[in-house]
DNA sequence: TGAGATATGTCAACAACACTGACTTATCTT
DNA sequence: AAGATAAGTCAGTGTTGTTGACATATCTCA
């Protein structure tokens, strides 16, 4: 464990600016603390399976490319540079590895022989497999956590308080207290 | 607009391996979907603000420290380095940026002097003001959006589905269908 | 059949953003 | 005064993205 997120010498100078409103008009106030939550969710989402991939010398493009092969068996290369949105040199360099790797394979398209159809080999299964593992244990983990207790829930509506709960269940649990502690500063700054 | 996501002449071929269970025990049917769901809407999402900020020359590392110092602000470096969880070098060389064009000053910590508390400029918060509003709008608008009419709406609780339906409408609504599409081959080829 | 389009692969150079390791300077704590 | 801590910096490296330019195999259509 690193040091904690909050604070707790400084204590909130005063911006030298304006006094921001409370939550304004056109401001969405729960949309601002979605953007943060997105944020923190999706890092340590992406952070479980990240520690597996090192063992094997992969990246987060490879994961990519072997979550989406394995899900779409049979997915061409075009297919796949269109999911990703990356372009064909990046695409090439981590797929080179895996074929080479034997976690994925290649099949010329039978009804046209210009395709290379992917397929995940046994290993390349059996690799994503962990994979989803890992992702899926903090998303059910998320699904199956219990409501927030939301003190100040106003009249938001009931969609963005599910959407916080989601992400923030999604939060690695030893660092829910501090981006807390962290996200309720903002009101003792902005107030 | 490119390419479209799905196939057409592709109609699937099957893997040369097991036969994958229907919505296995530990697998987490809802789960898959909800894994590549969050890695679509992602990109779309940080997909927004990369466009602003590419106008500047910033990119997304910026970005980070724009939101965080405009939203903390008085925030110290260490801070923020626990926050983003980069190195110190990685978080100096866009932060300098961010200083060196005016978009963000430091000040020298009151109670502790080796400190540096960041602040937004007025530059600053007006140009992180632009990406949040881009954000906003999006999340905004997959709030608001219609609950989906799931078909298949087995036994597997609420809490997924509006999950589910929350980061569908974080999407480029007109990449939409073509992922509904490419997800429902999902369907096709395991069952 | 032959021309042009398409699907894929490859070489080379470059940029953004992360990392490690090694130090320096200023300041605080004890 | 000694050691810890906050911040800044130099130098080198790796992953993953980008352009641009081509090469090869295959398909489509006139």
């Amino acid at each position: 464990m690193s040091r904690a997120i909050t604070p707790d010498a400084n204590t909130a100078v005063q911006a030298p600016g304006e006094a921001s409103l409370p939550n304004g008009p056109a401001t969405g106030g729960d949309s601002d603390d979605l953007i943060e939550l997105l944020f923190f969710a999706y890092r340590d989402f992406v952070g479980d399976p990240d520690r597996i991939l090192a063992q094997y010398g992969f990246g987060r493009a490879h994961h990519r490319v072997l979550h989406f092969v394995d899900r779409y068996p049979g997915l061409t290369i075009a297919e796949l540079l269109d999911i990703l949105r990356i372009t064909k040199q990046s695409l090439n360099r981590v797929l080179k590895d895996l074929i080479d790797q034997g976690y994925v394979e290649q099949q010329t398209g039978t009804s046209d022989r210009r395709q290379r159809l992917l397929f995940c080999t046994p290993s390349g299964r059996a690799l994503t497999a962990d994979l989803t593992r890992v992702q899926v244990r903090r998303i059910v983990r998320a699904l199956d956590a219990p409501a927030e207790e939301d003190e100040t829930e106003g009249g938001r509506g009931t969609r963005a308080a599910s959407a916080q709960d989601f992400l923030l269940a999604m939060i690695e649990p030893a660092e829910r207290a501090a981006i807390r502690r962290l996200m309720a500063r903002r009101a003792t700054v902005r107030a």
